[in-house]
DNA sequence: CCAATTGTTATTTA
DNA sequence: ATAAATAACAATTG
């Protein structure tokens, strides 16, 4: 499910009900697959006793810090999320993880467990933190290294290289339909014949989609809608991607579903025409 | 039983 | 050797 917005609101979800509570206990299953690499016994041993101080997201994933300089990560794969339950809660099957404070218990879920917690001690953020590229927001996410990475990239469809996190981090496939949608560029054209007009259009509306999505699924401020999909409005593809006979939102013409770069991929052909035009 | 799912990574192919 | 395509991972739902 999670793509970067969904991160951010499950972050917030988490901090907002928690942040500056004691962790009183921490349960998890120690078998479950999201703790590849990492020991949940030491997890446990780690956080109990700690205060949670505050959090992050960027990309898909989210940073949680501890006092006592510990850093818990969690990535939510496919079907991993984030909830705040009532003091007692008693964990569910697909329950993984629990941070118990006096007022809350802290839920990360995931049915399929292509989701993953990290853990690190120490005074600064961890490597698997801190290298994830520059957010879709920032500065730091130019004009030219779209272009640039396009250029290497020139013999994969446009679609396929949206999904590559080292250059667009926290895309995944309903925003990069979205945002090839958007902008009117087809996802079966290769990413090396994008005309310079058409990087930058793509460019743009990566920043766009990224921020919209931003308000609009986490809510700004203190604010969190009260579900995921809440405000979502009906002009964007992504409320009609799955619907049988969907139509495309800005030309009313039926769209159009095909497998593009291993996932399902939603376009209106009488948009995003193959030859630019 | 078959196919599907908003992700990542290892393996295979070109 | 590099980059792109494919399979695999796991669970559930239609």
């Amino acid at each position: 499910m999670p793509e970067l917005a969904e991160a951010e609101f499950f972050r917030k979800r988490w901090d907002l009900a928690a942040r500056g509570s004691k962790i009183s206990a921490v349960l998890t299953h120690d078998r479950a697959k999201i703790y590849r690499g990492t020991d949940p016994a030491a997890v446990r041993r780690a956080l109990t006793g700690t205060r949670f101080l505050g959090s992050e997201a960027a990309a898909k994933q989210m940073l949680f810090r501890f006092s006592g300089g510990a850093w818990l990560g969690v990535h939510l794969g496919m079907s991993g999320e984030l909830r705040a339950e009532p003091p007692g809660y008693v964990p569910e099957k697909h329950d993984h993880l629990v941070l118990v404070t006096a007022k809350h218990s802290l839920v990360f879920k995931d049915p399929r467990m292509f989701g993953r917690v990290q853990f690190h001690q120490g005074k600064s953020a961890p490597a698997w933190w801190t290298k994830i590229a520059p957010a879709l927001t920032s500065d730091a996410f130019t004009l030219e290294s779209v272009s640039i990475f396009l250029r290497r990239r020139a013999r994969a469809p446009i679609k396929a290289v949206l999904l590559m996190q080292e250059r667009f981090p926290g895309i995944g496939n309903w925003m990069a339909d979205e945002i090839l949608w958007r902008a009117a560029i087809n996802p079966l054209r290769l990413a090396g014949s994008l005309t310079p007009r058409e990087v930058r259009t793509l460019w743009r509306e990566c920043r766009h989609v990224a921020r919209l999505a931003l308000d609009v699924i986490a809510g700004e401020g203190d604010y969190l809608p009260p579900d995921l999909n809440h405000h979502i409005p009906k002009t964007w593809l992504f409320l009609h991607r799955w619907e049988d006979g969907g139509l495309c939102p800005k030309t009313k013409t039926p769209l159009v579903r095909q497998e593009v770069g291993g996932r399902t991929t939603c376009w209106s052909p009488a948009r995003q025409k193959l030859r630019p035009a």
